[in-house]
DNA sequence: ATGACTGAGTTCAAAATTCGGTACTAGCAT
DNA sequence: ATGCTAGTACCGAATTTTGAACTCAGTCAT
């Protein structure tokens, strides 16, 4: 969890991870949605790809020069979870209302929330849930 | 969501909702356990006590002056899925083993995980789930 | 060939934040 | 009164962020 905080407890990291996640791939469409400063918006996608979150993948459209896509890893899209749950919160408790985008199934298109499960894949209040120590495992 | 990650999207601040899920609740207490200075704890205490996600609590012990616990409200409870969906991912990922401690549900003791569910509650699978455009809801 | 355009990275200086240390205030006991 | 200490304030140095300018290199048109 330190680990963890250390790579995303900071706030463009989270905002490029949800570029991401909303399909943005090209530098130029991130720096324009978020109003990123270049050398932050390169340094924060270069660590994303140092710490394997993110890949670069190379393209080149028809007329114009090779460039870089910035692709969620299986490790970053492992995030969606945390992300998602950090919108819902948003939308809960930060007075932003809903968000414009969320998680649906792919087959149904049916809306997904992020919630707690027990070990048989049924859902469990937040209130019915606290914390405790683990077993040694 | 840009509004949550202004809030949270500090290294700091994950480190003290963590703290104060643990039930750390005295300045003292989170200091010695983050090993962060003085002003930041202040500071970053503060933050979260005017977001409303944290509020103050005087206490008194014997012999001694009042104090104040710094205890969660709902909307500060209610990113224990945001954190534990990072932790989770944390432990996938990040290489830092199994959490000490994890959310169990209050009644019996399982452990619970957070993830997806649909409209039935019941749990989807990430890899079935894809981001969409909401309706105007 | 040259020139224009531009995508992304680099550099720079100013502003902001972080950090570690010190000082301070105020509540309690002696 | 003094001493201890919980938490805040202050300070200067170090680091990071920011916004602007610059740079390099790939492509196309001439």
């Amino acid at each position: 969890m330190a680990l963890a905080a250390e790579i995303l407890g900071d706030r463009w990291t989270l905002l490029i991870l949800r570029e991401a996640f909303y399909g943005v791939q090209r530098y130029d469409d991130m720096r324009a949605d978020l109003g990123a400063p270049r050398s932050m918006l390169t340094d924060r996608l270069g660590k994303l790809v140092d710490k394997g979150l993110m890949t670069r993948r190379p393209y080149r459209e028809p007329g114009a020069r090779a460039r870089e896509a910035y692709v969620l890893t299986d490790a970053g899209r492992a995030l969606a979870l945390t992300l998602m749950a950090l919108a819902q919160w948003g939308e809960d408790h930060v007075l932003s209302g809903p968000a414009p985008v969320g998680l649906v199934e792919k087959r149904t298109g049916r809306p997904l929330r992020v919630a707690l499960i027990d070990e048989e894949g049924a859902r469990v209040d937040l209130s019915a849930a606290t914390l405790a120590m683990r077993d040694a495992r």
